[in-house]
Formats: structure tokens, sequence, C-alpha cells
RNA sequence: AGCAGGGUGGAGCAGUCUGGUAGCUCGUCAGGCUCAUAACCUGAAGGUCGCAGGUUCAAAUCCUGCCCCUGCUCCCA
């Protein structure tokens, strides 16, 4: 059975990792999560783009071998990884042979198959953005300052024929349901394909760039960014390897907005189809972050970096905030603000206190043993279908990317057992030594401590650091799959609680 | 200018695809509780859903036009 196979998009190996890398990531993480939660078995690959002019122009500038200043900035990029808890299984760079091997056999196939030939190719080139500029780049038709001085020379290279492919392609996407992921961007892609596609210019010559993989045909040229940066797909996924169809076509590109159309809507397709290999079956766009200096600096003055709150915070809540608070595919904005209140309300005072207070009961109430639910009225009824609507429509959320909602209806959830916990007020049925109140009391706690473990399991891919921490402070033994787990019983009955623990602190 | 996204009670959002009593969080005010991270629970005030037309028994939701805001158009997730 083919695996469930998740990409990002891979980081340019230029500059340091920033919120925008860490919200890809995390977003992929928990689709990832999800899906082996469910029992799939998942591949999740995300990596480093380490070619190109900006690399080797970084690299000269500080006097080092590109390969070198490549491994530094991917151990920058892979200490976030680590730091944010992502499960990725795989790390591409695309400076291993793995991955050259593949790129050099897909330009000789296409080569091969007249998909790639050669052109003189005439245009205004700008020497200092090292690339050829486009009458649409012009403005009141003139060169912009930012080009600096644009000269017109002649270039022989080399052309893939994407026009070839361009009425295919508006089919495919047209008739493939759920190909690009939030719709709306699907309209802006078949937009873009109603002007007719030039070939795309895949080489550049060794003299201007010597960063890059060679062409298998032509030493005299390196590949230039997409036929390398995108194929990283494939070769994550072992092409040329016997397991290569246990993963391939991938499941989802997680991307952002920004690389949607063209690369991934247009180049990304046609490549894969010119090289008879199936295609992804989902690319997902998402939005940008916004943020400004103003709003992420403290009253005092000074600026905070996003990245920084995951040192002060932790993992679990950067990656609660993030999911909670953008709405997948449109764009949201980052501050101090927000995220303080996210994790003061949602985090501290929902859930971080509900399990304070919980434990601390049990073990007041008894000596920290889960006790039995021993009847089950009007309150517990509610709760527990409370439960199996929460469930169901969180499922269905996390199923179809809508995580803020599904983090909306999971503290909801939380609410609800502190809701249950006020009706019930157990502080005041321990006063009693009447024998109803005592079922009362035992029921309370052990309906609470169910509900707990319910809601944390459904919070799971999005918090695993707190979801480790809460399984371990109610003692719960490791279980069976997650369907399972999902399910109201009583399997914490008789269970030994670890000490009260303060899951988000206030400071 | 072009392209994209948005305009819903004080703030931030959901709801728009599949028309049918306007929902959530925060904030404010009042109350309850005292197990808990001064936290939890309840109630109240507050919106002619940007504007104008149209379709319909019925429009935040569909159609048309307009106004305003934001982002991108070098690089960036």
């Amino acid at each position: 059975m083919k695996n469930f196979y998740i990409t990002t998009a891979i980081d340019y190996a230029n500059g340091s990792p920033h919120l925008g890398h860490a919200y890809e990531k995390i977003l992929a993480d928990v689709i990832a999560r999800v899906k082996r939660l469910r029992g799939v078995k998942t591949r999740f690959v995300t990596g480093l783009d380490e070619h190109g002019q900006k690399v080797q122009q970084g690299a000269e500038a500080e006097e080092i071998e590109p390969q070198l200043r490549c491994d530094r900035i991917a151990d920058e990029f892979k200490e976030i990884l680590t730091k944010l808890e992502i499960s990725n299984d795989d790390y591409i760079r695309t400076t291993e042979d793995r991955h050259k091997r593949v790129v050099s056999v897909l330009l000789q196939n296409l080569f091969d198959a007249g998909d790639i030939y050669q052109a003189e190719y005439e245009g205004f080139y700008s020497t200092r953005a090292e690339q050829f500029l486009q009458e649409k780049d012009k403005v009141n038709g003139e060169w912009p300052e930012i080009f600096g001085e644009v000269s017109q020379i002649t270039e022989k290279n080399y052309f893939f024929k994407l026009s070839k492919y361009q009425d295919w392609l508006v089919e495919h996407i047209e008739g493939t349901a759920g190909f690009i992921h939030p719709e709306f961007r699907k309209s802006q892609v078949l937009e873009f394909l109603k002007e007719p596609l030039n070939d795309l210019c895949i080489s550049r010559p060794l003299e201007r760039l010597s960063w890059g993989i060679p062409l298998p045909f032509d030493s005299q040229y390196v590949t230039y960014v997409w036929f390398d940066a995108l194929v990283n797909y494939v070769s994550a996924a072992g092409y040329g390897e016997d397991d290569f169809l246990d993963h391939w076509p991938a499941d989802i590109h997680v991307i952002g907005k920004d690389i949607l159309a063209p690369p991934h809507a247009v180049y990304w397709p046609i490549m894969l189809k010119a090289c008879n290999l199936a295609l992804p079956r989902q690319i997902l766009a998402h939005g940008w972050w916004t943020t400004s200096g103003a709003k992420m600096s403290k009253s005092t003055g000074e600026t905070v970096s996003p990245l920084a709150l995951v040192d002060q915070y932790g993992a679990d809540a950067f990656r609660f905030f993030v999911m909670r608070e953008m709405t997948v595919g449109q764009d949201a904005e980052f501050s101090l603000e927000r995220f303080s209140s996210r994790y003061k309300g949602e985090l501290g005072n929902d859930l971080g206190n509900l399990v304070s207070r919980l434990v601390h009961m049990c073990h007041q109430y008894f000596d920290g043993i889960a006790p039995a639910q021993e009847l089950s009225e009007e309150l517990e009824e509610g709760l527990q279908s409370k439960w199996s609507e929460t469930s169901a429509k969180v499922l269905h959320l996390y199923d179809t990317c809508q995580f803020h909602l599904a983090l909306e209806e999971a503290i909801g959830f939380v609410r609800a057992i502190n809701k249950y916990a006020d009706e019930r007020a157990p502080w005041k049925l321990a006063k009693s030594e009447n024998e109803e109140d005592r079922k009362a009391l035992a029921t309370s706690l052990a309906t609470m401590l169910e509900s707990l473990r319910l809601a944390n399991e459904l919070l799971a891919p999005v918090m695993p650091g707190v979801y480790r921490k809460i399984v371990e402070c109610m003692g719960q033994k490791p279980a069976t799959e997650w369907s399972d787990r999902l399910s109201w019983g009583t399997r914490m009955e008789g269970v030994s609680l670890g000490q009260k623990m303060i899951l988000f602190p206030r400071d």
C-alpha cells in the first residue's frame, strides 16, 4: 500500500529561518501527525535548496566554499526543526548525490525526448539583479532603479517546452478536484494560464553561474532554479529505487502562496507529465504572516522576534498559536498581544488551569488514585454527548485542514469540562459524608479525568510535548490505536496520578 | 496601474461554496463559586453583516455597479 507522502517547500540556503519557515513546517507536521495517528503510514520530507546565484555570492562575500556555507545554514534550519518538534522522516539537500543524480537523469530523458532544446536568447540583462528582464518589468517605459545597469545581450541557453503541455494542464486543473487548495487559488492559476506560456529557460552558462548541477548533455551549463529545486520532491521519494512508488506521487505539497503560480502549479505538473511521472494529489498553498516592528515590540520599545517566543513559551504554545490563529490559505497577523492573549486564555486559563485543579482535587479527595464513575446522570450524559459531537467535528476539521476551527472546537470542549466542574462542584460534595454525595464526588472527578484525557488526544497533533506531559501527569499507560483512545471509556479508573503541574506558567 | 485578499456589535474572527431566527473569543458591566495558574461558571449591554440596486416568499450568503483598507508586482513561507 502506498504511503501518505507530504512535503514542504525546501528552504533557500540564503538567510536565516524566520516565522514563515517555521509556520510551513508546523502546518505540514500537524497534517503528518494527524495521518500517522489515523494509522496511515506517512513519509514527511522537508529540506534545503542550496544552489544558485545568491548562495554563490554569499559564499564569495564570506570568502568560504559554498558547500561550507550551506552546511552551516543547513544546521541552522535543522536546529529549528528540532526545536519545534517537527517530525520529518527525511531532510533533503539539493547538493546531495542522491538528488544530483535524479536531476541529471530527468534532464537527459527530456533532452532525448526532444522536450529540451537550445536556442539563442536575446534580451535585456540586468547585472545587478543577475537576470533577464521582460517588457513588463519596465515602469513608465524605463527600467527601474533596482535593476541598475541594463544592457541588451544575446546568450545561448536551453529551454523546456512548457507550451506544448499548456492545454493538457488547464484540463487537468479544471478536472481534478482538490488539486489546488484552497479553491480560490485555483482560479488564480487558471487566470495565469489564459496567457500563452513561454518555454522555460532552464540553464545558465558556467561563466555566470558555477554553483549548480551541470547539464548532463552540455557541461558548459548548469541547470537553473526549478529543474533543481522542484525535483527534490521525487529525489526524496527515492526516484530510481525499488520503493519509489511506495511514496510517489506526493499526496500534499505544502507551499507558500508566492510559489504557487507558476512554479508549483504550472512548471512542476508539466515537468512531471513530460517525465511520465504521476502528479501530486494536492498543492496546499498557505498565506503569509504579517508582522510589523511596532506590533512586535514590547512597551519598552524592544523588538521581539516571533521565533524568540519559542524559547520563552515553548514549542507547543507556539505551534498552537500559529495553527489556532491562521486560516490555512489566508494571511494572518502575528503580534505579541495576540500571542499573549491565546497563551493566557485558551492555554493557561482553560486548559492548563483545568489540569491543575483536577489533579489537585484527585490528590486531595482520593489520594491521587483516579476514582470510578459510579453514576451517569444528566450532567455526565451531557458532557459525553458534547464529546461525541466535538470529536466528530474536530476529526473532520483536521481532515479538511481547518485547523483554526478544529482548535476552537477542542478548546470549546475543554471549557465544557470546566463548566461541568462548576455544576457538579466536587469541592462541595467533598464536605459531605452522605453516600450519594460520595458517589457523585467520585463520578465528577472520574468524568473530568476521562474528558481531559480525550481532549488531550485531540490536541496531540498540535501540541505533542504538552500531550506527553499530560499523559505522564495522568499516569496513563501507553495505549493502542488513536481511534480507541478517542472513545469514551473507563481506562483512567484506578490509575495513580502524578504530581500537579503548571503547564503554561504566567510570567 | 495590474493581480490577489478583505470590509460582520469596542478589538480580532467564524458564518458566504450548499439563501431560511447573526455565532465565537477578548474587552466592559453585574452576579456566582472558592477545587485551581487572581483562575473557573452565569447573565447583561453592544451589530440596519462597507454602500446602492437587483433576483427571491426569504439575502451577511446569489447577481450587478461603486467606495474603502491591506498585501504583492526585487527577494521572501
